[in-house]
DNA sequence: TCCGGCAAAATTGTGTACAATACGGCCCAT
DNA sequence: ATGGGCCGTATTGTACACAATTTTGCCGGA
Protein backbone atom coordinates (compact mmCIF):
# COMPACT_ATOMS: atom_id res chain seq x y z
CA UNK A 1 0.00 0.00 0.00
CA UNK A 2 1.69 3.14 -1.24
CA UNK A 3 1.11 6.47 0.14
CA UNK A 4 -0.54 7.08 -3.51
CA UNK A 5 -3.17 4.30 -2.97
CA UNK A 6 -3.96 6.24 0.22
CA UNK A 7 -4.65 9.37 -1.76
CA UNK A 8 -6.82 7.91 -3.96
CA UNK A 9 -8.78 6.17 -1.49
CA UNK A 10 -9.05 8.89 1.00
CA UNK A 11 -9.79 11.45 -1.94
CA UNK A 12 -8.30 14.59 -3.05
CA UNK A 13 -5.29 15.82 -0.91
CA UNK A 14 -5.74 18.81 0.74
CA UNK A 15 -2.25 18.96 1.55
CA UNK A 16 -2.03 22.10 0.74
CA UNK A 17 -4.70 23.53 3.33
CA UNK A 18 -3.42 22.35 6.29
CA UNK A 19 -0.48 23.80 8.77
CA UNK A 20 3.03 22.89 8.44
CA UNK A 21 5.39 21.58 4.92
CA UNK A 22 6.74 19.50 3.41
CA UNK A 23 8.92 17.66 6.37
CA UNK A 24 5.32 17.17 8.13
CA UNK A 25 4.11 15.89 5.41
CA UNK A 26 6.73 13.42 4.18
CA UNK A 27 7.01 11.69 8.02
CA UNK A 28 3.37 11.62 7.75
CA UNK A 29 3.06 9.99 4.63
CA UNK A 30 6.44 7.46 5.49
CA UNK A 31 4.41 6.27 9.11
CA UNK A 32 0.99 5.92 7.21
CA UNK A 33 2.40 3.97 4.66
CA UNK A 34 3.30 1.21 7.51
CA UNK A 35 0.31 1.89 9.47
CA UNK A 36 -1.74 0.65 6.73
CA UNK A 37 -0.33 -2.58 6.13
CA UNK A 38 -0.41 -3.30 9.39
CA UNK A 39 3.79 -3.51 9.77
CA UNK A 40 2.92 -2.42 13.68
CA UNK A 41 -0.09 -4.38 15.40
CA UNK A 42 -2.57 -2.43 17.27
CA UNK A 43 -1.18 -0.98 20.66
CA UNK A 44 2.39 -1.11 19.38
CA UNK A 45 3.75 2.32 21.11
CA UNK A 46 5.72 4.62 18.21
CA UNK A 47 8.69 6.31 19.77
CA UNK A 48 9.44 9.92 18.37
CA UNK A 49 13.15 8.78 18.47
CA UNK A 50 12.58 5.39 15.99
CA UNK A 51 10.26 7.60 14.00
CA UNK A 52 13.27 10.27 13.95
CA UNK A 53 15.49 8.04 12.55
CA UNK A 54 13.30 5.90 10.02
CA UNK A 55 12.01 9.62 8.01
CA UNK A 56 15.34 11.05 8.23
CA UNK A 57 13.18 14.34 9.66
CA UNK A 58 13.40 16.14 12.84
CA UNK A 59 11.71 15.19 15.62
CA UNK A 60 9.73 18.23 15.93
CA UNK A 61 7.80 17.13 12.11
CA UNK A 62 7.59 13.70 13.09
CA UNK A 63 5.79 14.63 16.55
CA UNK A 64 3.73 17.10 13.75
CA UNK A 65 2.71 13.67 11.48
CA UNK A 66 1.92 12.04 14.71
CA UNK A 67 -0.66 14.50 15.36
CA UNK A 68 -1.73 14.29 11.58
CA UNK A 69 -2.44 10.87 12.37
CA UNK A 70 -4.08 10.87 15.18
CA UNK A 71 -6.53 13.58 13.94
CA UNK A 72 -6.56 11.36 11.11
CA UNK A 73 -7.58 7.99 13.47
CA UNK A 74 -4.64 5.96 13.38
CA UNK A 75 -2.87 6.57 16.65
CA UNK A 76 -4.41 7.27 20.10
CA UNK A 77 -1.74 9.78 21.58
CA UNK A 78 -1.84 10.88 25.31
CA UNK A 79 0.08 13.33 26.60
CA UNK A 80 3.40 12.51 28.16
CA UNK A 81 2.81 8.78 27.16
CA UNK A 82 3.40 9.03 23.72
CA UNK A 83 1.17 7.42 20.70
CA UNK A 84 0.34 3.90 20.27
CA UNK A 85 -1.47 2.32 16.94
CA UNK A 86 -5.32 2.48 18.15
CA UNK A 87 -6.81 -0.96 18.12
CA UNK A 88 -10.15 -1.35 16.32
CA UNK A 89 -12.37 -3.28 17.85
CA UNK A 90 -15.23 -5.34 15.24
CA UNK A 91 -17.89 -2.62 16.95
CA UNK A 92 -15.82 0.07 15.60
CA UNK A 93 -15.92 -0.85 11.99
CA UNK A 94 -19.71 -1.87 12.41
CA UNK A 95 -20.59 1.93 13.89
CA UNK A 96 -18.65 3.13 11.06
CA UNK A 97 -20.49 1.37 9.04
CA UNK A 98 -23.98 2.33 10.37
CA UNK A 99 -23.19 5.90 10.39
CA UNK A 100 -22.46 6.02 7.09
CA UNK A 101 -24.96 4.27 5.92
CA UNK A 102 -26.97 7.37 7.71
CA UNK A 103 -24.64 10.17 6.00
CA UNK A 104 -24.68 8.23 2.41
CA UNK A 105 -28.37 7.98 2.87
CA UNK A 106 -28.91 11.65 3.87
CA UNK A 107 -26.85 12.23 0.65
CA UNK A 108 -28.19 10.75 -1.71
CA UNK A 109 -31.85 11.99 -0.25
CA UNK A 110 -30.52 15.63 -0.77
CA UNK A 111 -28.73 14.69 -3.74
CA UNK A 112 -31.76 14.13 -5.58
CA UNK A 113 -33.95 16.87 -5.22
CA UNK A 114 -30.75 19.03 -5.97
CA UNK A 115 -28.34 17.36 -8.38
CA UNK A 116 -28.26 19.45 -11.81
CA UNK A 117 -28.65 18.30 -15.09
CA UNK A 118 -24.72 18.73 -16.18
CA UNK A 119 -24.00 16.51 -12.78
CA UNK A 120 -26.76 13.58 -13.58
CA UNK A 121 -26.09 13.53 -17.31
CA UNK A 122 -21.70 12.77 -15.58
CA UNK A 123 -23.16 10.22 -13.90
CA UNK A 124 -23.80 7.24 -16.79
CA UNK A 125 -20.91 7.81 -18.13
CA UNK A 126 -18.94 7.15 -14.69
CA UNK A 127 -21.16 3.71 -14.91
CA UNK A 128 -20.41 2.61 -18.78
CA UNK A 129 -16.26 3.21 -17.35
CA UNK A 130 -16.81 0.94 -14.46
CA UNK A 131 -18.62 -1.70 -15.85
CA UNK A 132 -15.90 -1.74 -19.05
CA UNK A 133 -13.49 -2.54 -16.43
CA UNK A 134 -12.90 -6.39 -17.23
CA UNK A 135 -14.39 -9.16 -15.10
CA UNK A 136 -11.92 -10.94 -12.38
CA UNK A 137 -8.79 -12.23 -13.27
CA UNK A 138 -5.65 -13.21 -11.35
CA UNK A 139 -4.02 -9.28 -11.00
CA UNK A 140 -6.66 -8.15 -8.50
CA UNK A 141 -4.96 -5.55 -7.18
CA UNK A 142 -5.33 -3.84 -11.27
CA UNK A 143 -9.43 -3.66 -11.05
CA UNK A 144 -9.66 -2.27 -7.47
CA UNK A 145 -6.97 0.40 -8.85
CA UNK A 146 -9.37 1.10 -11.91
CA UNK A 147 -12.82 0.93 -10.08
CA UNK A 148 -11.70 2.73 -6.69
CA UNK A 149 -10.99 6.28 -8.43
CA UNK A 150 -14.71 5.88 -10.87
CA UNK A 151 -16.27 5.07 -8.22
CA UNK A 152 -14.88 7.68 -5.57
CA UNK A 153 -16.11 9.94 -8.64
CA UNK A 154 -19.17 8.82 -8.47
CA UNK A 155 -19.70 9.59 -4.41
CA UNK A 156 -18.18 12.86 -5.01
CA UNK A 157 -20.49 14.52 -7.77
CA UNK A 158 -23.63 13.01 -5.20
CA UNK A 159 -21.95 14.78 -2.20
CA UNK A 160 -21.33 17.38 -4.46
CA UNK A 161 -25.29 17.77 -5.16
CA UNK A 162 -26.24 17.10 -1.49
CA UNK A 163 -25.10 20.90 -1.23
CA UNK A 164 -23.97 20.81 2.23
CA UNK A 165 -20.32 21.42 2.58
CA UNK A 166 -19.92 19.94 5.98
CA UNK A 167 -20.86 16.46 5.03
CA UNK A 168 -17.94 15.40 3.42
CA UNK A 169 -15.45 15.52 5.88
CA UNK A 170 -17.32 13.70 7.98
CA UNK A 171 -18.20 11.41 4.97
CA UNK A 172 -14.39 11.00 5.29
CA UNK A 173 -14.19 9.95 8.56
CA UNK A 174 -16.55 7.48 8.73
CA UNK A 175 -15.06 5.55 5.22
CA UNK A 176 -11.59 6.39 6.46
CA UNK A 177 -8.80 4.16 5.42
CA UNK A 178 -8.19 3.26 9.21
CA UNK A 179 -11.62 1.50 10.15
CA UNK A 180 -12.17 0.01 6.49
CA UNK A 181 -8.61 -0.86 4.89
CA UNK A 182 -6.78 -2.13 8.32
CA UNK A 183 -10.04 -4.33 9.03
CA UNK A 184 -10.38 -5.68 5.45
CA UNK A 185 -6.90 -6.19 4.51
CA UNK A 186 -6.55 -9.07 3.48
CA UNK A 187 -9.36 -8.60 0.66
CA UNK A 188 -8.09 -5.36 -0.52
CA UNK A 189 -10.85 -2.46 -1.09
CA UNK A 190 -11.84 -4.67 -4.06
CA UNK A 191 -15.22 -6.24 -2.56
CA UNK A 192 -16.20 -3.64 -0.76
CA UNK A 193 -15.73 -1.08 -3.62
CA UNK A 194 -17.35 -3.57 -5.91
CA UNK A 195 -20.42 -4.20 -3.67
CA UNK A 196 -21.21 -0.63 -3.11
CA UNK A 197 -21.33 -0.07 -6.49
CA UNK A 198 -24.41 -0.87 -8.64
CA UNK A 199 -24.71 2.96 -9.56
CA UNK A 200 -27.67 2.62 -12.24
CA UNK A 201 -30.23 2.23 -9.33
CA UNK A 202 -28.80 5.23 -7.60
CA UNK A 203 -29.19 7.36 -10.88
CA UNK A 204 -32.42 5.91 -11.58
CA UNK A 205 -33.55 6.41 -8.02
CA UNK A 206 -32.19 10.12 -7.86
CA UNK A 207 -33.98 10.69 -11.51
CA UNK A 208 -37.55 9.46 -10.49
CA UNK A 209 -37.02 12.63 -8.17
CA UNK A 210 -38.23 10.69 -5.04
CA UNK A 211 -35.80 11.30 -1.95
CA UNK A 212 -37.49 8.96 0.27
CA UNK A 213 -37.07 6.05 -2.94
CA UNK A 214 -33.12 7.16 -3.28
CA UNK A 215 -32.44 7.18 0.06
CA UNK A 216 -33.69 3.54 0.66
CA UNK A 217 -32.05 2.46 -2.19
CA UNK A 218 -28.66 3.91 -0.87
CA UNK A 219 -29.21 2.15 2.02
CA UNK A 220 -29.79 -1.48 1.07
CA UNK A 221 -26.72 -0.65 -1.23
CA UNK A 222 -24.46 0.47 1.38
CA UNK A 223 -26.18 -2.36 3.84
CA UNK A 224 -25.30 -5.06 1.27
CA UNK A 225 -21.57 -3.94 0.53
CA UNK A 226 -21.75 -3.78 4.32
CA UNK A 227 -22.28 -7.34 4.90
CA UNK A 228 -20.61 -8.46 2.06
CA UNK A 229 -17.31 -6.46 3.54
CA UNK A 230 -17.55 -8.00 6.75
CA UNK A 231 -17.89 -11.78 5.46
CA UNK A 232 -15.56 -11.36 2.74
CA UNK A 233 -13.16 -10.19 6.09
CA UNK A 234 -14.02 -13.13 8.00
CA UNK A 235 -14.77 -11.03 10.89
CA UNK A 236 -18.09 -12.02 11.44
CA UNK A 237 -20.62 -15.74 11.11
CA UNK A 238 -23.06 -13.58 10.77
CA UNK A 239 -23.44 -9.58 9.75
CA UNK A 240 -24.97 -6.58 10.18
CA UNK A 241 -28.42 -6.51 11.72
CA UNK A 242 -27.12 -9.13 14.48
CA UNK A 243 -25.13 -5.88 15.89
CA UNK A 244 -27.83 -4.06 17.02
CA UNK A 245 -27.92 -4.49 20.98
CA UNK B 1 -16.85 34.03 27.65
CA UNK B 2 -14.56 32.05 29.92
CA UNK B 3 -12.07 28.43 29.22
CA UNK B 4 -14.45 26.84 31.90
CA UNK B 5 -17.98 27.82 30.11
CA UNK B 6 -16.36 26.41 26.94
CA UNK B 7 -15.50 22.94 28.55
CA UNK B 8 -19.15 23.08 30.26
CA UNK B 9 -20.47 23.59 26.41
CA UNK B 10 -18.13 21.23 24.48
CA UNK B 11 -18.55 18.09 26.98
CA UNK B 12 -15.96 16.58 29.04
CA UNK B 13 -12.95 17.64 28.29
CA UNK B 14 -10.48 15.01 27.07
CA UNK B 15 -7.63 17.44 27.69
CA UNK B 16 -5.08 14.24 28.95
CA UNK B 17 -6.33 12.53 25.67
CA UNK B 18 -3.90 14.43 23.32
CA UNK B 19 -0.74 14.82 22.40
CA UNK B 20 1.45 17.17 23.95
CA UNK B 21 1.17 18.49 27.45
CA UNK B 22 0.53 21.80 29.50
CA UNK B 23 1.82 24.84 27.46
CA UNK B 24 -0.21 23.78 24.66
CA UNK B 25 -3.41 24.01 26.42
CA UNK B 26 -2.38 26.99 28.22
CA UNK B 27 -1.94 28.68 24.51
CA UNK B 28 -5.16 26.48 23.44
CA UNK B 29 -7.62 27.80 25.80
CA UNK B 30 -5.78 31.44 25.87
CA UNK B 31 -6.59 31.76 22.03
CA UNK B 32 -9.96 30.69 21.90
CA UNK B 33 -11.39 32.39 24.86
CA UNK B 34 -10.57 35.16 22.32
CA UNK B 35 -11.90 33.79 19.51
CA UNK B 36 -15.59 32.78 20.81
CA UNK B 37 -16.39 36.12 22.17
CA UNK B 38 -15.68 37.43 18.44
CA UNK B 39 -12.84 39.35 19.63
CA UNK B 40 -10.93 38.98 16.31
CA UNK B 41 -12.84 39.07 13.15
CA UNK B 42 -13.59 36.67 10.56
CA UNK B 43 -10.39 36.37 8.48
CA UNK B 44 -8.03 37.79 10.69
CA UNK B 45 -4.42 36.66 10.19
CA UNK B 46 -3.28 35.07 13.58
CA UNK B 47 0.44 35.55 13.53
CA UNK B 48 2.47 32.60 15.37
CA UNK B 49 4.62 35.88 16.99
CA UNK B 50 1.59 38.06 18.54
CA UNK B 51 0.22 35.34 19.97
CA UNK B 52 4.20 33.90 21.48
CA UNK B 53 3.51 37.48 22.98
CA UNK B 54 0.13 37.11 24.35
CA UNK B 55 0.14 33.78 25.94
CA UNK B 56 3.33 33.72 27.14
CA UNK B 57 4.39 30.45 25.65
CA UNK B 58 6.90 29.40 23.31
CA UNK B 59 5.95 29.38 19.55
CA UNK B 60 6.20 26.00 19.46
CA UNK B 61 3.35 25.58 21.60
CA UNK B 62 1.86 28.45 20.16
CA UNK B 63 1.98 26.12 17.05
CA UNK B 64 0.67 23.48 19.02
CA UNK B 65 -2.37 25.16 19.71
CA UNK B 66 -2.93 26.87 16.27
CA UNK B 67 -3.55 23.39 15.08
CA UNK B 68 -5.82 22.01 17.99
CA UNK B 69 -8.00 25.18 17.23
CA UNK B 70 -7.65 24.22 13.05
CA UNK B 71 -9.00 20.87 13.88
CA UNK B 72 -11.32 22.38 16.41
CA UNK B 73 -12.95 24.14 13.48
CA UNK B 74 -11.90 27.69 14.75
CA UNK B 75 -9.11 28.36 12.05
CA UNK B 76 -8.32 27.97 8.68
CA UNK B 77 -4.89 27.28 8.31
CA UNK B 78 -2.42 26.81 4.83
CA UNK B 79 1.71 25.84 4.80
CA UNK B 80 3.80 28.56 4.57
CA UNK B 81 0.66 31.37 5.32
CA UNK B 82 -0.64 30.92 8.44
CA UNK B 83 -4.08 30.46 10.21
CA UNK B 84 -6.43 32.77 10.03
CA UNK B 85 -10.21 32.96 11.41
CA UNK B 86 -12.48 30.80 10.32
CA UNK B 87 -15.10 32.42 8.47
CA UNK B 88 -18.79 31.12 8.44
CA UNK B 89 -21.41 31.55 5.74
CA UNK B 90 -24.98 31.30 6.58
CA UNK B 91 -24.78 27.98 4.84
CA UNK B 92 -22.30 26.31 7.49
CA UNK B 93 -24.99 27.14 10.37
CA UNK B 94 -27.70 25.81 7.85
CA UNK B 95 -25.20 22.36 7.21
CA UNK B 96 -24.17 22.22 10.52
CA UNK B 97 -27.85 21.68 11.77
CA UNK B 98 -28.99 19.76 9.14
CA UNK B 99 -26.55 16.84 9.31
CA UNK B 100 -27.23 17.26 13.65
CA UNK B 101 -31.24 16.57 12.58
CA UNK B 102 -29.74 13.55 10.83
CA UNK B 103 -27.21 12.64 13.87
CA UNK B 104 -29.07 13.13 16.91
CA UNK B 105 -32.48 11.57 15.28
CA UNK B 106 -30.75 8.39 14.26
CA UNK B 107 -28.98 8.79 18.13
CA UNK B 108 -32.49 8.51 19.78
CA UNK B 109 -33.49 6.03 17.15
CA UNK B 110 -31.19 3.77 17.86
CA UNK B 111 -31.30 4.90 21.91
CA UNK B 112 -35.08 4.05 21.91
CA UNK B 113 -34.26 0.15 21.75
CA UNK B 114 -31.18 0.22 23.69
CA UNK B 115 -31.58 2.40 26.54
CA UNK B 116 -31.08 0.59 29.98
CA UNK B 117 -33.42 1.19 33.03
CA UNK B 118 -30.98 2.64 34.71
CA UNK B 119 -30.24 5.38 32.10
CA UNK B 120 -33.99 6.14 31.25
CA UNK B 121 -34.54 6.28 35.32
CA UNK B 122 -32.18 9.25 35.34
CA UNK B 123 -33.79 10.91 32.41
CA UNK B 124 -36.99 12.35 34.24
CA UNK B 125 -34.65 13.45 37.42
CA UNK B 126 -32.57 15.90 34.96
CA UNK B 127 -35.97 17.28 33.00
CA UNK B 128 -36.88 18.16 36.99
CA UNK B 129 -33.77 19.63 37.76
CA UNK B 130 -34.24 21.84 34.51
CA UNK B 131 -37.48 22.80 35.10
CA UNK B 132 -36.86 23.88 38.52
CA UNK B 133 -34.26 26.53 37.37
CA UNK B 134 -36.01 29.90 37.81
CA UNK B 135 -37.42 31.81 35.01
CA UNK B 136 -36.44 34.42 32.79
CA UNK B 137 -34.83 37.29 34.56
CA UNK B 138 -32.28 40.14 34.38
CA UNK B 139 -29.04 38.01 34.54
CA UNK B 140 -29.58 35.77 31.80
CA UNK B 141 -26.22 34.03 31.53
CA UNK B 142 -27.02 32.28 34.79
CA UNK B 143 -29.69 30.48 33.74
CA UNK B 144 -27.80 29.19 30.87
CA UNK B 145 -25.14 28.12 32.94
CA UNK B 146 -27.52 26.34 34.52
CA UNK B 147 -29.52 24.77 31.87
CA UNK B 148 -27.03 23.81 29.55
CA UNK B 149 -24.60 21.12 31.68
CA UNK B 150 -28.17 19.28 32.65
CA UNK B 151 -29.41 19.01 28.87
CA UNK B 152 -25.89 18.33 28.06
CA UNK B 153 -25.89 15.30 30.37
CA UNK B 154 -29.35 14.27 28.74
CA UNK B 155 -28.06 14.17 25.54
CA UNK B 156 -25.14 12.19 26.76
CA UNK B 157 -27.26 9.72 28.12
CA UNK B 158 -28.90 9.29 25.21
CA UNK B 159 -25.71 9.21 22.57
CA UNK B 160 -24.14 6.25 25.40
CA UNK B 161 -27.37 4.54 24.97
CA UNK B 162 -27.40 4.80 21.27
CA UNK B 163 -24.06 2.46 21.73
CA UNK B 164 -22.41 3.55 18.70
CA UNK B 165 -18.81 4.73 19.93
CA UNK B 166 -18.54 6.67 16.83
CA UNK B 167 -21.41 8.43 16.79
CA UNK B 168 -20.51 11.23 19.63
CA UNK B 169 -17.58 13.37 17.46
CA UNK B 170 -19.51 13.82 14.53
CA UNK B 171 -22.30 14.97 16.63
CA UNK B 172 -19.41 17.43 18.79
CA UNK B 173 -18.36 18.58 15.33
CA UNK B 174 -21.73 19.70 14.64
CA UNK B 175 -22.75 21.37 17.33
CA UNK B 176 -19.48 22.69 18.25
CA UNK B 177 -18.99 26.32 19.45
CA UNK B 178 -17.50 27.94 16.07
CA UNK B 179 -20.91 26.89 14.58
CA UNK B 180 -23.05 27.74 16.79
CA UNK B 181 -21.57 30.09 19.46
CA UNK B 182 -20.41 32.69 17.23
CA UNK B 183 -23.02 32.94 14.87
CA UNK B 184 -26.03 33.24 17.43
CA UNK B 185 -23.08 35.19 19.63
CA UNK B 186 -25.32 37.69 20.63
CA UNK B 187 -28.47 35.78 22.20
CA UNK B 188 -26.07 33.32 24.12
CA UNK B 189 -27.14 29.66 24.05
CA UNK B 190 -29.63 30.37 26.38
CA UNK B 191 -32.33 30.15 23.29
CA UNK B 192 -31.26 27.65 21.35
CA UNK B 193 -30.63 25.40 24.31
CA UNK B 194 -34.01 26.27 25.70
CA UNK B 195 -35.70 25.81 22.45
CA UNK B 196 -33.68 22.24 21.79
CA UNK B 197 -34.98 20.63 25.40
CA UNK B 198 -38.33 19.81 25.59
CA UNK B 199 -37.13 16.16 27.08
CA UNK B 200 -40.46 14.83 28.27
CA UNK B 201 -41.60 14.12 25.09
CA UNK B 202 -38.42 12.58 23.89
CA UNK B 203 -38.39 10.29 27.65
CA UNK B 204 -41.90 9.01 26.19
CA UNK B 205 -41.19 8.52 22.80
CA UNK B 206 -37.91 5.93 23.99
CA UNK B 207 -40.13 4.48 26.22
CA UNK B 208 -42.85 3.49 23.99
CA UNK B 209 -39.91 1.76 22.00
CA UNK B 210 -40.88 3.22 18.64
CA UNK B 211 -37.41 3.88 17.05
CA UNK B 212 -39.27 5.81 13.93
CA UNK B 213 -41.27 7.45 16.73
CA UNK B 214 -38.52 8.59 18.89
CA UNK B 215 -36.49 9.18 16.10
CA UNK B 216 -39.36 11.73 14.86
CA UNK B 217 -39.95 13.63 18.21
CA UNK B 218 -36.11 14.58 17.76
CA UNK B 219 -36.44 15.69 14.60
CA UNK B 220 -39.33 17.81 15.09
CA UNK B 221 -37.75 19.29 18.08
CA UNK B 222 -34.24 19.84 16.29
CA UNK B 223 -35.59 21.91 13.00
CA UNK B 224 -38.08 23.80 15.62
CA UNK B 225 -35.27 25.01 17.55
CA UNK B 226 -33.07 25.20 14.77
CA UNK B 227 -35.32 28.14 13.25
CA UNK B 228 -35.87 29.29 16.88
CA UNK B 229 -31.99 29.64 17.17
CA UNK B 230 -31.73 31.31 13.41
CA UNK B 231 -34.76 33.82 14.10
CA UNK B 232 -33.28 34.88 17.17
CA UNK B 233 -30.04 35.47 15.74
CA UNK B 234 -31.62 37.55 13.46
CA UNK B 235 -29.84 35.80 10.69
CA UNK B 236 -32.53 35.37 8.36
CA UNK B 237 -36.21 36.20 7.23
CA UNK B 238 -37.12 33.13 6.49
CA UNK B 239 -36.19 29.81 8.03
CA UNK B 240 -35.17 26.34 7.76
CA UNK B 241 -37.24 25.02 5.22
CA UNK B 242 -35.81 27.55 2.79
CA UNK B 243 -32.12 26.97 2.10
CA UNK B 244 -33.17 23.69 0.41
CA UNK B 245 -31.96 24.35 -2.62
C1' DT C 1 8.92 -13.01 49.23
C1' DC C 2 6.88 -8.79 48.56
C1' DC C 3 6.29 -3.97 48.82
C1' DG C 4 7.76 0.83 48.70
C1' DG C 5 10.94 4.21 47.68
C1' DC C 6 14.83 5.89 45.23
C1' DA C 7 17.75 6.74 41.41
C1' DA C 8 19.00 6.26 36.57
C1' DA C 9 17.43 5.84 32.00
C1' DA C 10 14.28 6.59 28.53
C1' DT C 11 10.85 9.46 26.52
C1' DT C 12 8.11 13.33 25.83
C1' DG C 13 7.41 18.57 26.33
C1' DT C 14 9.28 23.29 25.65
C1' DG C 15 12.16 26.93 24.20
C1' DT C 16 15.24 28.96 20.96
C1' DA C 17 18.21 29.49 16.95
C1' DC C 18 18.50 29.02 12.21
C1' DA C 19 16.67 28.05 7.40
C1' DA C 20 13.22 28.47 3.90
C1' DT C 21 9.51 30.69 2.08
C1' DA C 22 6.25 34.31 1.03
C1' DC C 23 5.16 39.17 0.88
C1' DG C 24 5.94 44.03 -0.37
C1' DG C 25 8.38 47.81 -1.99
C1' DC C 26 11.72 49.56 -5.02
C1' DC C 27 14.17 50.23 -9.15
C1' DC C 28 14.74 49.91 -13.89
C1' DA C 29 13.51 49.05 -18.63
C1' DT C 30 10.24 49.51 -22.09
C1' DA D 1 3.16 55.22 -16.71
C1' DT D 2 3.39 50.48 -16.25
C1' DG D 3 5.11 45.89 -15.93
C1' DG D 4 8.64 42.77 -14.51
C1' DG D 5 12.39 41.41 -11.88
C1' DC D 6 15.23 42.09 -7.68
C1' DC D 7 16.11 42.55 -2.94
C1' DG D 8 14.89 43.28 2.07
C1' DT D 9 11.67 42.21 5.50
C1' DA D 10 8.29 39.57 7.78
C1' DT D 11 6.59 35.14 8.80
C1' DT D 12 6.45 30.36 8.85
C1' DG D 13 9.06 25.71 8.82
C1' DT D 14 12.82 22.80 10.76
C1' DA D 15 16.24 21.30 13.73
C1' DC D 16 18.34 20.81 17.95
C1' DA D 17 19.31 21.50 22.93
C1' DC D 18 17.49 21.49 27.32
C1' DA D 19 13.72 20.70 30.89
C1' DA D 20 10.10 17.94 32.80
C1' DT D 21 7.98 13.76 33.19
C1' DT D 22 7.37 9.00 33.13
C1' DT D 23 9.18 4.44 33.27
C1' DT D 24 12.39 0.96 34.79
C1' DG D 25 15.35 -1.46 37.61
C1' DC D 26 17.38 -1.87 41.95
C1' DC D 27 17.85 -2.00 46.70
C1' DG D 28 16.57 -2.35 51.49
C1' DG D 29 13.31 -3.31 54.95
C1' DA D 30 9.31 -5.53 56.69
Amino acid sequence: MTSRTWRCIQGDNHDKHRLHGHAGEIACAAIRDRLLPGEWPAGTRLLEADLTAMTGVSRTSVRDALRRLSNEGFLDCVANAGCRVKAFTARDVEAAFDLRVELEGYAVRRAASRIGTPAIAALPALCDRMEEIPADRVGKPRRCDHLTPLNHSFQAIIVEAAKNPRLAPHLADVTSAPVVLRTCRSCTTDKITRSMCHPRERIQAMQAGNDDGAGAVMRSQIHAGYRAALRDAGLFGTVAEDWQD
